[in-house]
DNA sequence: CGTGTCATTGTGAACGCTAACAATTGGGCG
DNA sequence: CGCCCAATTGTTAGCGTTCACAATGACACG
């Protein structure tokens, strides 16, 4: 940008000028209209060539109204999970001939989501896709009436096409994990639960409970990070307290292990601990960590099905797509150290 | 994407009837011109609420030229560095009145390149930042000429504009932290070392070991991931080899320090392990890890500075940041184990 | 040899905005 | 009172495409 001047380029009239042509039939062999015949289209190749000519996406855009770019409105693009699901929606996106414009939200007030969303419009993106897993952001987008049509991740409100994991099936299974395993004082770490994910997880946990018959064992307030789930571990009743926890992500339960085992605890002899997501470093935690596996590649290219969805009438409100438990050594039957 | 036609918003022209102005008038309101009436003004702001008017970046686009954008050519972005330089690139380019359009290699072949670089230019973007550390990529990149404006992250080629972390430092001051602590057998455990990242790591580690008269230790190979990591542990001489290993990155030295546990190996007794990058989780791995943290953000924010550059003239060739060493719990004193 | 048909090519008018310039107003002042 | 200047507003012409339609030419057929 130390050009001040932007300068342009040869414009169709240009190249059909060299070419001996009209600039229409210029426009025709660039957009490979049939009726061309061969012999000019190679001419007007050979002149494109020579002058190096590429279409202008703006005036392209003006005269159609089609943009062919999708926007995203990102919240941290930091984690693990957000930034896969970009990476696949970005995969499926180039397939299917769209670009992604990107937006990231400075915080989740509302002025912010609509700022950031009209920014997005602004562009001309011919669709949205939101991930934004939180509560307030999915409510403001919940109400934009608009034409052009949004995908939201991992929302789950019911409100216009969203795309998730089936994160209450995860934790259920998680937590089923430690019932077959005897534990019968369950601890759940979770999320912060302004996040639709942690309360996702949140409410699997406990119908889990619910459909076995137990108690709920206590729930920790953690923020996603290891330091979080540190302090969690401090906090936990080692006597009498849970036998084993359910955190709502690894990166949680590799900061509650730390804190457990400085306090003397073994893991899992003597607590039980499973994560969610499966980061790839989950596998070499220590101990390895037993989790709850979710693909979030697949389900950015899920976003892009959903909202081209050439398909028209197929209704896929609310595709889901179901994790999986990973069972490592974080987890054990219960009472190993009674033994 | 369900509607095949976009429907097309109010446009100046409407905005300007309704208000009982011309279109240029409307045109200078939305543009803060200054010498408007305030009466006009407020008119011409009733009007384009009322019609609930937006700019068309498209014809503003081809009337002037400029898009407002900036392209993003990346590689990885599931990863933790390059996902936080585009958070600090999204920053400071909102900071400043730009949009980024994201367009992610599906691998880093020339062609590939190119075709995205193309793609970038084709659709306006005013200035295009590769996050692609990758040293194939980068020649690709290094040869472009092009009148648009192109920053490299983590580069160091030399070519053009390049904003980087200095890595190289980073590496001495770790291994200078293990040579304080006595240790004289440091080995390392090396990235990709087509990432120029690697590689910078790598030249850091041996010009540190040269500048002590060191002999060098033995470098293992991984490929960024905990599970490389985990196999050169496997590899590690444990009799007469290396005290220290100084790896690439911290996901590698998680997975080195579960292989050497394995093998009954402590750590930081008789092996000392330190990382590079201060992920989030590196404090709370097992045992706690040194490190060298980088800046990845601020570098994000370094690119648009650079990119930018409304200073003229002022050359930043080679813009870096400098590391910082972290010390935990990973690495002490030679010998340990002797005493 | 006129006429209809098809394939190919050309013409003019949008698309919605900004830039450059022209026109109109209202004061201030000699 | 006439003149000039500044502030405000309007007018016109692109920017580079595509779209709808018109024009041209070749060819077959009655």
């Amino acid at each position: 940008m130390t050009e001040v001047t932007t300068p342009r380029g040869p414009s169709l009239t240009d190249v059909a000028t060299l070419a001996g042509v009209s600039h229409q039939t210029v426009s025709r062999v660039v957009n490979r209209h049939p009726n061309v015949s061969e012999a000019t289209r190679r001419k007007v190749r050979a002149a494109i060539s020579e002058l190096d000519y590429r279409p202008n996406a703006a005036a392209r855009w003006l005269a159609t109204g089609r943009t062919h770019s999708i926007g995203i409105l990102a919240g941290e693009l930091a984690q693990y999970g957000p930034s896969s699901v970009l990476m696949g929606i970005q995969d499926a996106a180039r397939g299917a001939g769209y670009f992604l414009t990107v937006v990231t939200l400075k915080d989740y007030s509302e002025a912010a989501v609509n700022e950031a969303l009209t920014d997005l419009l602004n562009h001309g993106v011919e669709g949205v896709i939101a991930i934004t897993p939180h509560v307030s952001a999915l409510e403001v987008l919940g109400e934009v009436q608009g034409s052009t049509p949004m995908v939201t991740v991992g929302g789950g409100h019911g409100l216009g096409r969203d795309v998730a994991l089936d994160q209450e099936a995860g934790a259920i299974a998680a937590v089923e994990h430690l019932v077959e395993l005897g534990h019968t004082r369950i601890a759940h770490l979770a999320g912060p639960l302004d996040w639709v994910d942690a309360q996702r997880r949140l409410d699997g946990w406990r119908s889990a409970l619910g459909k076995h018959h137990l108690g709920e064992g206590p729930v920790y307030q953690g923020d996603w990070s290891a330091r979080s789930g540190y302090e969690a571990g401090l906090a936990v009743d080692l006597d009498g307290g849970p036998t084993a926890i359910f955190a709502g992500n690894d990166q949680m339960a590799l900061g509650l292990v730390k804190a457990l085992r400085e306090r003397g605890c073994r893991i899992p002899r003597d607590v039980s601990v499973i994560g969610f997501d499966d980061v790839p470093e989950a596998e070499f935690y220590e101990p390895s960590l037993t989790t709850v596996r979710q693909e979030f590649q697949d389900l950015g290219r899920s976003c892009i099905e959903v909202l081209i969805d050439r398909s028209g009438g197929v209704a896929m409100e609310g595709e889901s797509l179901r994790p999986r438990l990973v069972v490592r050594s974080s987890t054990a039957p219960v009472g190993g150290h009674r033994r």
